[in-house]
DNA sequence: TTGACATACAACCGATTGGTTGTATGTTTG
DNA sequence: CAAACATACAACCAATCGGTTGTATGTCAA
């Protein structure tokens, strides 16, 4: 279970490291887009695009959808939601920290008593 | 500029991909530890264990403190939540995804008129 | 002062990454 | 049908990654 909850983060988290990645996946949240359209905008070759399309896809931060000969590219938020909760945990780690260095100072008033 | 966001976005991301690293992060989020201490925790070796810290710090999500012979590390939640920031971009991304279809749906009463 | 401890860092290694080119397959169009 | 287009994928390559061991340096304690 929580192997598998690490398996994805390691896939997102991953998935968003690059910045091609980043940039695709600002392309797709705003609209679909076909593999070659994405190519087109970047300086490398079509299948680099392509691989990077496919890290996004096998992280879930991007569905594909065919359409004739092509395939259209669609962010998915729910994904990119779900790293914000990972995130959120991070800090309600950190919350519980402030927590109960509040409660220490409320427990022994003050040190030099 | 953009560049520098960029190789900083890089840097946080490629940091959280690794599990050892989220879990020292968890842990220096919750309170110090010493690097020794969090070496301790898992079956790696010390130089292993330090490595990941570095790349946490490098990151900025960790900060070390020296205490006689010991380094305190910290976790530095506005790191944390500038990873959050990001993520809200593109979730704002979206968002004018939708806000476009719903303008659309609004000037084209029906398409089948 | 001499050990033991805490850390840093270099050198090395196998696996993975991000890129390339080339080839194969399905789809549209003239 | 044939040619052009859109995609997928394999093979390869240099660079980076995550790990190892070994060595050096500074700090504490007997």
């Amino acid at each position: 279970m929580a192997d598998a909850d690490e398996d994805r983060a390691d896939a997102l988290f991953h998935a968003l490291s690059d910045r091609t990645r980043r940039d695709i996946l600002r392309r797709v949240l705003a609209g679909e887009h076909s593999v070659s359209v994405l190519a087109a905008k970047y300086e490398m070759s079509f299948a680099a695009v392509q691989k990077h399309v496919a890290v996004l896809e096998r992280a879930g931060l991007l569905i594909k959808r065919r359409s004739g000969r092509e395939q259209l590219a669609s962010g998915d938020v729910a994904a990119v939601q779900a790293v914000s909760d990972l995130l959120a945990e991070f800090e309600q780690v950190w919350r519980g920290r402030i927590a109960r260095i509040d409660e220490l100072i409320a427990t022994e008033p003050s040190p030099e008593d």
